[in-house]
DNA sequence: CTGAAAGCGCTTACAG
DNA sequence: CTGAAAGCGCTTACAG
C-alpha cells in the first residue's frame, strides 16, 4: 500500500501542508522539522502520486518551450508531432507547450528566440543548441533563475542543461559501417560528408571508419567529399567522385544532400551502386521504395520530441526515474521493405 | 479551455453525478436527460480529465490480468519487463497488474490458467491465445461479462477481443527477406522454418517469399525443413542440408532452434554463411556478437508488454484514441553493431 | 515558521 | 431516477 503525505503528516505531528514544505524544499520552514519529516518520508518509502499531483498543478501550469532550427528542415517534422504527442496525453496534467521554429545556424538569432520564449514565462527550455559559448551562458543563467534547461537532438558541453536527449551518433556511423560491411565486404566507398562543423557528422564518420579498421579490411574509401547538406553541391562532387574514381560502388552520406547524390548515381553510373545514408524524411523514403537507396539509419525523432515533453515533465513533478542525464534513442536501420505494408 | 462537468452539469441543469451516469451509460437515468447531457457533451467537446479520474479511481483498482506461454521461452522476458514498466507508471492510476505464467501450449491449461485469473477479480485480460474455440468461446463469455480482453503477440480470429498488440508478421518475413537480398542477391537459401502450425511462422515464410519472388530473381531457395523450435532438431537437420547442398550461403531460421542452426554451421561448413533470424533473445545476441548471426528481425517485445497495459488502462478510463483494434509495434532489423556500446 | 482549508475534476456510496 | 456530499492525494493561498 503507498504512502501517503496525509500519513507521514501524521508521524511526524505536522499538518499536510508542511510535509509538503520539507518534502519539496520550498522553505520557510525550521530545519529539523524538515529533517524529520523527510527521513521518515525515506523510511517509508514515499513516492508522491502523480495522478493527485497533476490534478493539483491544474492551477499553475509546467510551460515548455521547445525550440528548433526546423524550418526548411523536415527531419524536423516528426520530431515536432512526437512532442505535440506527447503534450496532448500531459495536457489533462497542465502542461502547455510552446514551439519555437527557426531556420539554420544563427547564434544571435537563436539566443533572441530563447528569449522571445522567456517573455511567454515558460518553466522549461527543450531546444537544440548551437555551439557556443553565448548559448552556454544563455543556459546556465536559466538555470540560475530557475527554468529548466533540457538539450534535444545536439547536445551541448560544460554547460548545467539538466539532460541530453538524442541518439549516440558515434553509435550511427558504427551500424552504418555494419550494414555496409554487411552489403558488401569488398566495397569501394565514397563518402559524402555532410558539414564539417557539426558533431554530429564528424561522430558519424569515426565511428564508420572504428568499424571498418577492426572488421572490415576488405573495405577500401576510395573517396572523402563534402556536400555541405547542399543537393546541388551534393550532386556535384559526386559526380566528379563517379567519374574519378569509376570502381565506386558504396556511396555513404553523411549529412544532407541525398537527393542530389541519387541524382548522380542515376546520371552518370553504369553499374550498380548501393547507398547508405540517414534518417527518413519524405525525400529520402521515396528513394528508398525506388530502390536508389540500400539502407539508412534512422534516430527516432518522434520519440526524441515525444521524449523530450515527457521528461521535461518528470523533471518537474520531480519524478525523472534518476535515470542518466544521457537520454538516447536507439538507432534503427530501416530497408525498403521497412516502408511498405504488407 | 478544457470543459468540465461542472460546466456540463450547469448547463444541464442537473448535478455532477447525473452527468457522469449519462457519459458513462451507467443506467438508472430519464433517457431524454441522458440524451440532452450526451449532446451537450459533445458539442462542448468534453474530454474526461486522466488525472482527475486516476486519482478517484485509486479506491476502486482495475486489475489486469497478462497471461503468457513465457516458461522456457525467453522471447517473453521482454514483454513482461514492459508491462511491469507500464504497470509502475499506472500504479499511481489504480492499476493493478497480475502475470500469470504457463509453458508452452496447451489449450486445457490456457482455459484453466484464465479461470485462476478469474478468481482473482482481474478486469481485464490480455493474453497470448491458443487458435482454438475453447479460446474463443472464453474470449466471449468474458467480454459478455463486462471483462475486457486483449491479445498479445499472436491474434485470435472470430473472436470478441477488443484489440490485438502484436507485429506484422509477413512484413517480418518481407523485410527479412530485403535483408537477405541486400547481403547477397544470389544467395542459396536453407529455410529452417519452426512450427508449421504457427501462423505467425507461416506468414515469415509467405512474406519472405513474396519479396524474393518480386524483387530477387537471383536467389534460390535451395532447401526448407523444420526445427520444430528444437535447438537438436534444428542441428540435425542443418547439418543434414549442409551435407547435400553444400552451395547454401544463407540460412533464414524462422522460429526457434537458433543455436543448433549456428552450432551446424561452425561445425559443418567450410565456406562463410550468413544466417538471418528473428528476436534477440540473450543467446541470440551473442550469436550476433560473435558474427554467426549477420542480421536479426525484431518485433519489440518491450514494447508489446508495455503497451498491452496500457492500451487495457486506456480502454478502462475510455480514452483508446479510436486507434484501429490492431496496434502493431514496428520490426526492426538489428545487426552485430546495433548491440554494441560506442 | 506552521496549520486549517479550499481546490484540482471525477466517481461513488448514500439518501431521498 | 436524481442530488448532495465525501473522497482520491497533493498543492497553495490565507491566516496566524
Amino acid at each position: 500500500v503507498p504512502v501517503t503525505i496525509k500519513e507521514i503528516a501524521e508521524l511526524a505531528n505536522v499538518s499536510r501542508g508542511t510535509v509538503d514544505r520539507a518534502l519539496h524544499g520550498r522553505g520557510g520552514i525550521r530545519p529539523d522539522v524538515e529533517k524529520r519529516i523527510c527521513t521518515i518520508a525515506e523510511q517509508l518509502g514515499y513516492r508522491p502520486n502523480t495522478a493527485a499531483r497533476a490534478l493539483s498543478r491544474l492551477r499553475n501550469k509546467l510551460v515548455i518551450g521547445l525550440l528548433l532550427p526546423s524550418i526548411d528542415n523536415p527531419f524536423f517534422d516528426d520530431l515536432i508531432l512526437g512532442a505535440q504527442a506527447a503534450h496532448k496525453e500531459l495536457a489533462d496534467h497542465g502542461v502547455e507547450l510552446i514551439v519555437e521554429q527557426m531556420h539554420g545556424f544563427n547564434i544571435q538569432e537563436q539566443v533572441e528566440r530563447i528569449d522571445r520564449l522567456l517573455e511567454k514565462n515558460i518553466n522549461a527550455l527543450a531546444f537544440t543548441p548551437f555551439d557556443d559559448s553565448q548559448i552556454i551562458e544563455k543556459i546556465n543563467s536559466m538555470i540560475e533563475s530557475g527554468i529548466n534547461v533540457i538539450t534535444v537532438n545536439s547536445d551541448i558541453n560544460d554547460s548545467k542543461r539538466t539532460a541530453h536527449v538524442g541518439v549516440d551518433f558515434k553509435k550511427s556511423g558504427r551500424i552504418a559501417a555494419g550494414v555496409i560491411g554487411l552489403i558488401n565486404p569488398r566495397a569501394n566507398v565514397l563518402i559524402v560528408g555532410g558539414s564539417q562543423k557539426l558533431l554530429s557528422h564528424r561522430q558519424r564518420i569515426s565511428g564508420f571508419y572504428e568499424v571498418i579498421h577492426s572488421r572490415f579490411p576488405g573495405i577500401n574509401v576510395c573517396g572523402n567529399v563534402v556536400s555541405n547538406d547542399d543537393h546541388f553541391l551534393a550532386f556535384d562532387v559526386t559526380r566528379k567522385s563517379l567519374y574519378n574514381r569509376p570502381e565506386i560502388d558504396m556511396i555513404y552520406i553523411v549529412g544532407d544532400g541525398i537527393t542530389g547524390v541519387c541524382a548522380a548515381v542515376r546520371e552518370f553510373s553504369s553499374h550498380r551502386i548501393d547507398v547508405v545514408c540517414f534518417d527518413d524524411v519524405p525525400h529520402t523514403k521515396r528513394l528508398m521504395s525506388s530502390g536508389q537507396i540500400s539502407a539508412t539509419i534512422c534516430q527516432q525523432p518522434f520519440q526524441q520530441g515525444y521524449t523530450a515533453v515527457t521528461h521535461c515533465y518528470h523533471q518537474f513533478i520531480g519524478l525523472a526515474d534518476n535515470e542518466s542525464e544521457h537520454i538516447l534513442m536507439d538507432n534503427i536501420v530501416k530497408i525498403r521493405e521497412s516502408f511498405e505494408d504488407s
